[in-house]
RNA sequence: GGCGUCGUACCCAAGUGGUCUAAGGGAACGGUUUGCAAAACCGCUAUUCGCCGGUUCGAAUCCGGCCGACGCCUCCA
């Protein structure tokens, strides 16, 4: 029974779609006004982990990913940078895109952007001006009343009472019938330049929350399974999301709300005047394979802190090499595929069930690898075995992705390692540990096996 | 000030009332194997779970206090 831990009601529950077999899944996307950080990228593997999860379950899933491309920061770009808002967006959609790819990262069903939809949210905002819900202000910006929506707050717990009291709190809206009222609508301002939309309050653009709730709704309904988000999303955005959806739609709106909690790099809040500031392609750069990147977000619960740092590339590396390593071996002694899987594998699924439990169950399945070599050193291993250790394996990449792709063998090195094979039948040992050396310099691990040499690379 | 999370070995990280003298991975060391390696396997590395009290027959797990780290509180995943 597959338990995910809600946000809203703070509780482990039992996960059961609306509808039987499918799930329908909205997750959060990035603001595209500049290079999508690792920060963002736990999140975003996370909500793949899900995803993959779910899918290894047998549901069929439906995902939804916003791209944010008209608020407060890209447009700041755009005056920055003399570009237009298209020239902007477009930039970094197509390396967050890159990156979504780098990270083998399953594809959503649906990328929405905001200014595509804009239309939507003008309807959606004219409900709520017409349920009493929102307002417009002199300006021509359209708010919403959170008063008038006696939930607010039951994600977050936030009591807006106190919030007025609080000194963070810099009232530059003005007419405004209570400062917490956020904005569905931002009537058109100078320093907007070309940014702007016509709709029945005069010249302006839509405000952040709003995007995501017309665009769920567009593609997912007024009522759907889960959203996803970085904690940090919780208040303001989803809590006013709920707010906006709720009352527009007279329904409820997400069943289930799961937020993966933040990214730390060296201990600490990663910044650019630290020089801990990492996006994917800086690690890349660095060495990093992919899969490691994916080990190191996924190895640690999505729920508690994980702390990025750039020797954990050793600890990712030497766990991968684990499993490809076994893998190798299986694979030289397959004689049959079957359908089946180890026993192990029921606790694996459990562990995952259990609120995507990843730490759980990456321990089985190592508890499975180390049974599983010793039985292969004392040659104890069935020819159904052997398959279903396979399968097993392809399973357990299949959700957690971690597994470099079968690189081609360059035929410089598969020279060099004839070479080296001769030395060592003549026992030109010298001759041979050059070679080793040499063969390692290209990027490849030589293993001398029972059954010959034996390449990965490293 | 309000809301919330966390503190387990050298590092990462599970476990949230008894089966815990605490999984799993990395690292170090010793051993088997190997021409030497690599990989693999075996052994070894916390009688103890930030500190102090309390509840209980029994706590890493519950309660209280303290110390420490981190996050959110209007646009940051």
């Amino acid at each position: 029974m597959l338990q995910f831990y809600n946000s809203l009601t703070r509780k482990k529950e039992p996960f059961i779609p609306i509808e039987e077999g499918k799930v329908k899944l909205y997750t959060c996307g990035p603001t595209v006004y500049d290079t999508a950080h690792i920060g963002n990228f736990r999140t975003f593997l996370f909500e793949d982990f899900l995803k993959r999860v779910l899918i290894a379950r047998g549901y069929k899933v439906f995902h939804v990913m916003n791209i944010t491309d008209v608020d407060d920061k890209t447009i700041k770009k755009t005056v920055e940078e003399g570009k237009s808002l298209s020239e902007i967006t477009s930039h970094y959609t197509d390396l967050f895109n890159h990156d979504l790819k780098t990270l083998n990262i399953l594809p959503a069903d649906h990328y929405p952007a905001a200014t595509n939809h804009v239309d939507d949210m003008i309807k959606m905002i004219e409900v709520l001006i017409e349920k009493c819900h929102a307002y417009k202000t002199d300006d021509g910006s359209v708010f919403f009343k959170i008063e008038s929506f006696k939930d607010y707050g039951v994600l977050t717990h936030i009591n807006m009472a106190e919030i007025q009291q609080s000194d963070r709190v810099d009232s530059d809206e003005y007419g405004l019938d209570n400062p917490q009222d956020f904005a569905l609508w931002k009537a058109y301002k100078e320093e907007d330049g070309d940014v702007a939309w016509d709709s029945p309050w005069g010249k302006g653009r839509p405000g952040w929350h709003i995007e995501c709730s017309a665009m769920s709704m567009a593609f997912l309904g007024d009522h759907f399974d889960i959203h996803c988000g970085g904690v940090d999303n919780k208040f303001p955005h989803h809590e006013n999301e709920i707010a906006q959806s709720v009352c527009a739609s007279d329904t409820p709106f997400v069943n289930t709300w799961l937020h993966s909690e933040f990214l730390m790099v060296d201990g600490g809040k990663m910044s650019k005047s630290l020089g801990n500031f990492y996006c994917i392609s800086d690690l890349i750069e660095k060495g990093f394979a992919p899969g490691e990147i994916r080990y190191i977000m996924l190895s640690g619960h999505y729920r508690t802190k994980i702390n990025f740092t750039l020797d954990k590339q050793h600890e990712a590396k030497a766990s991968i090499q684990r499993i490809q390593s076994l893998k190798d071996r299986l694979q030289d002694l397959k004689e049959n595929s079957s359908d089946e899987y180890p026993d192990e594998k029921s606790n694996y699924d459990t562990a995952l069930e259990n609120d995507l439990d990843a730490p759980n169950s990456l321990a089985l399945f190592f508890d499975w690898v180390r049974a599983t070599n010793s039985a292969l050193d004392k040659d104890a291993l069935s020819r159904d075995d052997v398959a279903k250790g396979l399968n097993f394996i392809s399973y357990f990449n299949d959700v957690f992705g971690v597994l470099p792709d079968s690189g081609r063998i360059p035929q410089d090195v598969m020279d060099l390692v004839s070479k080296r094979e001769t030395a060592r039948q003549n026992k030109d040992w010298a001759k041979s540990d050059k070679l080793r050396d040499l063969i390692g310099s290209k990027g490849w691990v030589v293993k001398d096996t029972p059954d010959g040499p034996k390449l990965s690379s490293k």
